[in-house]
DNA sequence: CATTGTAGTTACCCAAGGCTAACTTGTCAA
DNA sequence: TTGACAAGTTAGCCTTGGGTAACTACAATG
């Protein structure tokens, strides 16, 4: 059963709030994404049976190797994607927006190509 | 209420079949996409009440204006997409389904950019 | 020690969008 | 004219992924 794109926003969420917090709950990833405490707790527990995060028994979200190189990974396709559409010459915040579609149904071999040229052509700075 | 992702599909298709067969069907559609009879039924179903779509009592699927200019959208969304990932050196069928899945995601303001950028940078022959 | 607030879960509802089974309808050929 | 196939629809199932209401459990405060 391949993770579907809610699976990987939680996950990159998760993510995102220990880059911020160190300790992240349930209740923060509800606030970040704006969706309920019960949407929250079923989701965590799908991450959990797919062994993608482990659960402390206070309550505490941490990630197993597998779902943290998900999360590492879908953040990078993140970061690069908006970087690259800002280069389109598209505002910082639809750039983003799109980033975060785009994210989860971009094939590794295009965000390859991607990494690559923007290797290739750097950013002027 | 906007449409879905998967509502765009089926208008894509159609557009695509009619260039080919003139006179489109719904076990047309059904053949091309691969879904049951009874999923292209109701997706069809809620296409017309959406008024995008139009059949004939002999069962030939037309565009309503609105419905002909969103799959005409879709259609070029996919066109561009696909050259602009072959062109950061993807493989024609994997650009294609990428293509596919970014068309419905990305905003105007980005797939404009990107038509910017591509005049910008013609292709070289 | 009781009350209040916070976090999480359980139970249930809903829409979207696939599916199969089974029905209707219409055409065409034996 | 009947039988068979082809196209479409109806009914009902399943999963995903949102939601609310209401419960539990625990901690901190008056």
């Amino acid at each position: 059963m391949s993770l579907q794109e809610s699976g990987e926003m939680y996950l990159e969420t998760i993510l995102l709030l220990s880059k911020q917090k160190n300790l992240v709950r349930a209740i923060d990833v509800a606030e970040e994404m704006g969706y309920s405490k019960p949407s929250v707790s079923r989701a965590l527990t799908r991450l959990r049976e797919e062994n993608l995060i482990l659960t402390t028994r206070d309550g505490y979200i941490g990630f197993t190797e597998a779902g943290r190189a998900i999360a590492e990974k879908v953040y990078k396709k993140h970061q690069l994607l908006t970087k690259f559409i800002m280069r389109l010459g598209v505002d910082e915040q639809v750039a983003e927006q799109d980033a975060c579609r785009i994210e989860h149904v971009i094939s590794d071999e295009t965000f390859d190509a991607m990494v690559r040229h923007a290797e290739k052509y750097p950013e002027k700075e």
